[in-house]
DNA sequence: TCGCTCACCTGAAGC
DNA sequence: CGCTTCAGGTGAGCG
């Protein structure tokens, strides 16, 4: 019996999933692990100013004007059912000399579940663009109690587990499961407190 | 023999000193024993309103910005070194109903060393403002023992002492020491810690 | 009127 | 260490 430590791979920066139209290939530009204020009460994510300025540069009517610009990105996933569409405001707070996502901000946090510690990730295919975010990975003793914790024990085939060929930046043995990747660890503890 | 409290009087509201420059007289303004929080991280300062009103007078238009004004003051005892010039933005916060200084304040407190208790004042010459801070009283037995304590006596002349003639607010007789007023007090024991 | 959003500000940390 | 960056606060305004 192995141990699972829990990481979401939901991500297909790298157009691995394909599903979803667009002829081109989508471009991995930057991922932000996202801080607690991103998600907090500020209702604004900070794109770190290297990346900003390479990926979304503002002109200098939009850089001076606190209206900034709207950024449109489509959710990696298409639609789960809802919009699938994210409409942000963009702009340059020369006070803090930082470029911030503002508007529309805190919807994606919620509808997400976002939490501080995951990851945010916007890649683009032409001149769409595409924002997705996965989860942190579960810490294995939490300092914080969770709220509801399941503990789960996972029994392996002897010869092979159910692998997800297509992840292929998943080098260890993975294990998927309610579309969360286990990673296999070898002489661990058999179990481990999931957090659902 | 009288015994001493020491009292920093270096503020030239009345403009006693006179070495620095601007032909019109300094018309004293108002005074603020700072409070906890005109010294800490609120990084502002809270303008009694009633001086607010007299003092610094805010247009129906400045009063409703956020942006407020931009008070500058000139340090009541010129460079000693540094810029001698402090810009302070200015404003009204409806929420408190209060007018404060806030940008700038903080840069204020930490280069006077400013602490909870002392004091600063506000005076003017036509329409040149100064701002000048004076450090509280000494206590006679500090809660916190100072770094550096001397004690000090000081043998009076029979006759008169030497008092600074040019200190108008000083009423009763002063002795000045290191640049610090010292005040006499009658009946007092003969002796006392000077924490310098 | 009150909660949410946004623009501004600052200290701290990192380079 | 000076300068840049940014995380974490704040009040004002609006819906």
């Amino acid at each position: 019996m192995a141990t699972i430590v829990a990481w979401e791979s939901r991500n297909q920066l790298q157009g691995g999933g394909g599903s979803h139209g667009g002829g081109e290939r989508r471009e991995h530009m930057f991922e932000k692990v996202v801080t607690p204020s991103d998600v907090g009460k500020l209702n604004r994510l900070v794109v770190p100013k290297h990346y900003a300025e390479k990926y979304f540069p503002l002109g200098p009517a939009a850089r001076t004007s606190p209206a900034g610009t709207v950024l449109c990105f489509e959710d990696a996933h298409g639609g789960g059912g809802g919009d699938s569409t994210w409409r942000f405001r963009y702009s340059y707070w020369s006070s803090s000399q930082s470029y911030v996502i503002t508007k529309g901000w805190s919807r994606y946090v919620r509808d997400k579940r976002l939490a501080a510690g995951d990851t945010v990730s916007f890649c683009r295919a032409g001149a769409r663009l595409f924002i997705d975010c996965r989860k942190r990975a579960a810490a294995v003793s939490s300092l914080v109690p969770p709220a509801a914790a399941a503990l789960i024990k996972v029994q392996l085939p002897p010869s092979r587990p159910v692998v997800d060929e297509e992840e292929a930046s998943c080098g260890r043995r993975c294990l998927r499961l309610f579309g969360v990747d286990l990673q296999l660890l070898a002489d661990a503890p058999p179990a481990l407190d999931l957090q659902l």
